[in-house]
Parts: structure tokens; sequence; C-alpha cells
DNA sequence: CATATTCGTGAACAGCGTTTGCTAACGGTG
DNA sequence: CACCGTTAGCAAACGCTGTTCACGAATATG
């Protein structure tokens, strides 16, 4: 908010004066640390007396870079969306540009991979919000999803641009899926201006397949019978892939068996 | 444990002593009263202390009902898995026995109903266990769950027998997923001693999406973009149901403007 | 150098789960 | 009825939590 000290004698080059630097250093400490805690006690053992006690300082001093202990959640469910967009793109870039259909199976397996490496944190972005008060400000956090959606959401938006899969007509939804499905869109912020609602349902669709049986894994509401729930995350990713009109090419790791597909 | 005292000068009709009626009769107002506060403060706000100040006794004396708070939220969800699955029986038997796409598509609505109006309830069964102790025991709740799931499945059972949708070939899926299905099938509990692999993979492809959508709803993870996500489900349930070779047939109380169809 | 800002602390309040010893009531028996 | 064991419930205490406040000390600014 203060505009940068003209003042100092060290570099104020990085438009960053001394003090500012170490500060932004202490809050980045802050924020490592309740992440580590957040993965080794999950989010009910992340208390911002530990988080003082292990950096060697007294709870109310981290009052000086935290409004509380519910905002620094938010803060770092923010810092994590961002995390998970950048492995997502990471995934996407790592196959070559045209291959469209690769670079799809590998970015939602990149989703899988990091949710599942990734429990507490996935459960705290993608769970219900049990810890935090109800009338918290998660602004920040809804920010971070919302980018991390719309980077999401790119991808899918290459398949409606090559046209890949049939389109429902726009006339045989309700109109008020259709108006839902609009207002979806323009706030996913797809490239294309007017996707037909047709499309967006279609990507909907997908979109909660894939939300649902990566929940179901991390929440563990089936593995407990089911054990190892790959086969089954790559069977809803194939099925995803025939809807999108997405050549689904088996997992390369684990010998496939797969189908004469 | 102990077996029912000969004794007692009242009625021992019910095999219940006098001790041990009023022992659980506060035993269900202890439930009762941490239901009611799960309710209206969330998980995070269920505590002993406030339970027993509101019951007009003190903390300690909640442990001669209940081993620890961990316990008893265990308990409360095995009682609400109880609930659901009583809930999602009455709306299937309220439809006429022979109506199975009605019985299914009422069933379904019933379990999304349940949970958009039970959201605190719905988050601890369903959600990521975030609250209790990794090392809890939470078999009861997990038996509980197993018991309602069976009791969902059996609805499914019904379209397996009446061969109501193409079965992908066994032959077709991979063997490790066939390995997981069958694990699978035989823990939920099929009335059909051998269902084909491709059956359950079709019906667990739709529990996927009924948790997925359903999920969304509750933990809010669109609808602050969509709103109103009931078309958005009957979307869904539309799809789901076509793939189940169940008739669709639009929600009656809000005027459908449905397709065509 | 003097002054203003920031950082961090210690003490305190209110809440939590849980353990420990105690008292008082209750249930069944002689 | 009197006796006695079992049980219910309580007060106190320990250690943990978030948060507020007043204060001192270090730092940066004029």
């Amino acid at each position: 908010m203060t505009k940068p000290p003209v003042t100092s004698d060290h570099r104020t080059g990085g438009t960053l004066s001394r003090r500012e630097r170490v500060r932004e250093a202490t809050l980045a400490e802050i924020k490592e640390t309740a992440r580590r805690h957040l993965v080794e006690f999950g989010v009910a053992g992340v208390s911002l007396r530990a988080i003082a006690r292990e950096m060697g300082m007294t709870a109310p001093g981290l009052y000086r870079y935290v409004p509380g202990i519910d905002a620094l959640l938010v803060s770092i469910t923010a810092d994590m969306y961002e995390e998970l967009a950048d492995v997502v793109a990471e995934a996407d870039a790592s196959m070559p540009e045209e291959d469209t259909d690769g670079r799809i199976l590998t970015s939602l397996r990149a989703f899988r991979n990091w949710a599942i490496s990734h429990q507490p944190e996935f459960s705290v972005m993608f769970g219900p919000r049990t810890r935090l008060d109800p009338e918290a400000d998660i602004t920040s956090a809804l920010e971070a999803g919302r980018r991390f959606g719309s980077t999401f959401f790119t991808l899918f938006d290459r398949l409606v641009a090559e046209e890949r899969f049939a389109l429902p007509a726009d006339d045989d939804l309700p109109v008020a899926l259709r108006r839902e499905l609009r207002s979806f869109a323009d706030t996913v912020g797809f490239s294309s201006p007017n996707v037909p609602e047709g499309a967006v349902m279609v990507l909907t669709t997908c979109w909660v397949r894939l939300y649902g049986v990566v929940c179901m894994e991390v929440f563990q509401h089936l593995n407990f019978v089911v054990g190892d729930m790959e086969p089954l995350f790559e069977s809803e990713l194939r099925n995803m892939a025939t809807d999108l009109g997405v050549r689904y090419s088996p997992l390369e790791g684990a010998g496939g068996q797969a189908a004469k597909a």
C-alpha cells in the first residue's frame, strides 16, 4: 500500500526495502511451516502456536504477519491452487504441442497424481470447508481456484475448437440447464467467446466424473474395498476420452493388458 | 455383555433394567445434542464441553457414556448412514413395486435431496476425515457405510437382473480393472452371485458420477459460479439413466421446459 | 541524534479434550 | 430396614488451542 520508501543506503534496486525483504521471508517461512504441518498432521494439526514454536517465536508474534489462523489457511490454500495449476500446465507442456490427445490424457493424469500424492492439500482445496469459520473471507482462495479452473478448462477448449465430439443440440437442453451452463462458461473463462451450451455440458460432465473419481480415491470412500484405484481411474479416463473424441492410450508404466482398442 | 439381571420389582419386560433404560436415554440425548451441534456449527463446532453444558452436566461426566470425542463423532456418523439408507429405502418403497425406472430415479433424487438438506452430515460422511485422529477406530461407521452402500447398490441390482443395458464384454476390460471390480462386487453385496465385471463397471461409473455431482454441490465447488445445481444434477441423472437403460422422466415439481423427449 | 514505526514478547482470557480422585446416589442382597 | 458394591457425575488439574493487550526493544526515518 505504502509507496516504496525512497530512502535506504542499501540497494533499493528490487523496489524492496530491507525491512520488506525480511518481512516477506518471515511470512514465507510461516506459510511453509503451516504447509508442512498440514501435510504431517492434517488440517486439524495446523496451529499458530505450533508454527510459532517451531520457528522459535511466540504465537502473538505471528499476528504481525497474518490476521489469524483462518486467513493463514486460506492463504496457503490459494498457494496450493497455484501449485496444482502449475503442475497441470507443466504436464500439458511436456507433450508435443500438436498432440492434443496426449496433452489431455497427461494433464488429467497429472491432476490425479498430484491429488493422491497430496491428500491433505487436496482435501482442503476440494473437500468441504470444515475447519474455517463460515464467515471467513475466502475470496483469495476462491480466486486462485478460479484461475486453476480456467487453466484446466483451457485444455478442453482445444477440443471444442477442434470439434472432436458431436455436440448435443442446444435445443435439446432444458432452458434452466442452458442458463446455468452459460453462466458457468462465462465465469470459468473459455477462450472461445460463444461456446455452445452443449459443449459446456459435455465438459462439465467430464469434470464431474474426474472430480468424482479423484475425490473418491483421496477421501477413501471406495478404496477400502477396492485397493488399487488406478485401474478404475484409467477406466473412467477412457470413458471420458471416448465422450470427448479423444484417442485413449493406456498408461505406459504398468503393463496395460488393455482392451483391443 | 452382562446377562439381563433377573431382579427388578419393575417390569423387566423389555429385558432392560431401569438403570440401563436411563443410561440409554442419556446416551441418546448426548448423540442428539451432538448431532444438533453438528448441524448448527459444523463438525468443528461439536465439543464435549458444549454438549455437556447444554445438557446441564460437565464434560468428564460424558466419559461414562462415550470414550471420547472421536468415538462420539464416529458413532453419530454411523447413525447418519443408517438414516440416509432409510431415506433412500423409503423413497424406493414409495414407488410402485414394478416401476423400476421410477424407483431408480426417485431413489437417486432422494439421495441428493438428503445430501443438500444435510450438508454438515454429508460432509462428515462423504468428505475427507479431517477432524478425527487418523488412528481412530472408525470401523462402526465404515460398517454402517457399507450397509448403506449395499442398500443403494441393491437398487442397481435389479437393472442387472432385468438386463436393461448392454454390458461391455468382460474380455474388453483390463485384468487389473476386472480384479478390482470383482473385489468391489463381492464386498458391496450384490444379490446376484456372479455379476459380470462389465455390469459392475457401469454401476461404478454411475456411482462415481452421482458422488461427483452431489459432492460438488454440497461442498460448493461449482455453485458459486452456477447458482442452481439442480438442472445440472438432472442432466447427469438423465445421462446416467441412459447408460443404465432406464427411462428418464423429468422432475415433476419445477416446470421442466424439458427437451422434446 | 531524536523520533516514529515495526517486531516480538509475556500475561491473560476463554475455549478445548482428557485424567484423576472424590462424593453421592442407586440397585440388589442379607 | 440396613448393608455394600456399582455407578453417575463433579471439581480440579494438565496441556493444548486462538486471540487481545500492554509493554519493551530493535529498527528505520527525519
